[in-house]
DNA sequence: GTTTCCATAAACATGA
DNA sequence: GTCATGTTTATGGAAA
């Protein structure tokens, strides 16, 4: 599997990696947040199928994947979680498949047996673990070595999986340690509590939102994870794969544009002590800022350009891009260079920008050498940044939307009830 | 056959 | 210089 490794190449160490100091806490993005507070809503989360390949599917895969980590964390213990292959030989070169079989999977017991959870499963319920919510990459490393035994004696090179997963999925975020502390209080003002402007037709209240197509449920063959109403049932198997109706998002008010109602509905960030501040600008439009991609490098090489959300997931500004306010908020940014979140909603948005990305640089420098093509990364216009953004953040904003419509119309159901 | 997701490997940078 | 951490790219396998 992947490409081989030169000798030159030093393997990595598979012991418990010692502090560095420079180690940054992870914890789940704001959509997470949204989706635990759903739960404890007792709400299902509307299930959601759009086209294939239109912007929000990938967002919304995003959103399920997460619904059903959790769900998966809430399962974590359980002796009939998942169905695996049988143990294998750590010395086999054919990895253990994840597909299930009738043995089930049980970390203890079978520690030779790769768990048939992705990376991104296994760094989620880490973190969800943590009392704090939140883990350094080392702790993260130790959880999953205590739960997972395989990792024990599994081929090096899990960690730099595990880094990367961080790295990549923008699911997760890098906090920043010394404070940590105050994140929570930030993310309290979530930006589209406030949404309005969009609506999702077909909801189904009673849908799981797994549907067939998302990753996890290919991946785990159809184990159902999600049950609504926060009652898990383990095991259960999905019995139709048509129990989830596709539905489409609708604009209230279409004549506004999608960039215009995302300005005027997320316009306002989260200053330092919590409170919202209508037009301030968080997301420079600076074609060379990528914020879903490269955050952290941003905060401590290029502090005070793109990295301050000021723990806002979505951060979005009124003004126009360039626009004075813009600058005078940006020198105020500066001065508080320790303050910095990440633009969260729209990282839903990263893998579509990564693919993008990449066929354009493999057209235009497949021939330069691999610092070089770094480097010389192409612009992306601010029109296209905003656009992409823009959908981002609408379409979240509606899933948000949409939950809060469930909660209405339950509350009216229960009121007309009584 | 194509697309998508994921795991893995690796190059490279940074900071303690 | 070493090591841990972090980012990014490339590649291949599996599954739909």
């Amino acid at each position: 599997m992947g490409p081989v490794m030169p000798p030159s190449k030093k393997p990595e160490s598979s012991g418990v990696s010692v502090a560095s100091g420079l180690s940054q806490f992870y914890q789940a993005s704001s959509i997470t947040r949204a989706l635990q507070e759903a739960e404890e809503m007792d709400l299902a989360l509307p299930t959601i199928k759009l086209e294939k390949g239109s912007m929000e599917d990938e967002e919304l895969t995003n959103l399920n994947w997460l619904h059903e980590s959790k769900n998966l964390l809430n399962s974590f213990g359980d002796p009939v979680l998942r169905s695996v292959s049988p143990v294998q030989d750590l010395d086999d070169d054919t990895p253990p498949s994840p597909a299930h079989s009738d043995l089930p999977y049980d970390a203890k017991q079978n520690p030779n047996c790769k768990p048939p959870y992705s990376f991104s499963c296994l760094i989620f319920m880490a973190i969800e673990d943590a009392p704090s919510k939140r883990l350094p990459v080392k702790d993260i490393y130790n959880w999953i070595l205590e739960h997972f035994p395989y990792f024990a004696n599994a081929p090096t090179g899990w960690k730099n999986s595990v880094r990367h997963n961080l790295s990549l999925n923008k699911c997760f975020k890098k906090v920043d340690k010394d404070r940590s502390q105050g994140i929570n209080a930030l993310e309290l003002v979530d930006p589209y509590i406030s949404n309005d402007c969009m609506l999702y037709s077909g909801v189904s209240m009673s849908s799981p939102p797994i549907w067939p197509g998302s990753p996890f449920y290919r991946k785990n063959k159809g184990v159902l994870l999600q049950v609504p109403q926060g009652v898990i049932q383990n095991g259960a198997r999905m019995m139709s794969q048509g129990l989830f109706p596709g539905i489409r998002p609708l604009p209230i008010n279409p004549i506004v544009s999608r960039t215009a109602a995302v300005r005027s509905v997320l316009g306002y960030r989260i200053t330092s002590d919590g409170e919202p501040t209508r037009n301030s600008p968080l997301v420079s439009s600076d074609p060379k800022e990528d914020h879903t991609y490269s955050f952290a490098k941003s905060s401590s090489s290029d502090v005070g350009e793109e990295a301050h959300c000021d723990g806002s997931e979505v951060s979005f500004h009124a003004n126009e891009a360039g626009s004075d306010a813009e600058e005078d908020d940006k020198s105020k940014i500066k001065k508080e260079p320790k303050e910095w979140s990440v633009d969260a909603l729209a990282l839903a948005q990263h893998k579509k920008r990564q693919h993008l990305t990449k066929v354009k640089q493999r057209v235009a420098s497949d021939t330069l050498p691999l610092k070089k093509r770094r480097t010389e990364k192409p612009p992306e216009s601010d029109d296209e940044e905003m656009k992409e953004a823009a959908g981002s953040l609408l379409h979240l904003a509606g899933v948000r939307a949409c939950l809060n419509n469930i909660t209405n119309r339950t509350a009216k159901g229960q009121k007309e009830q009584k």
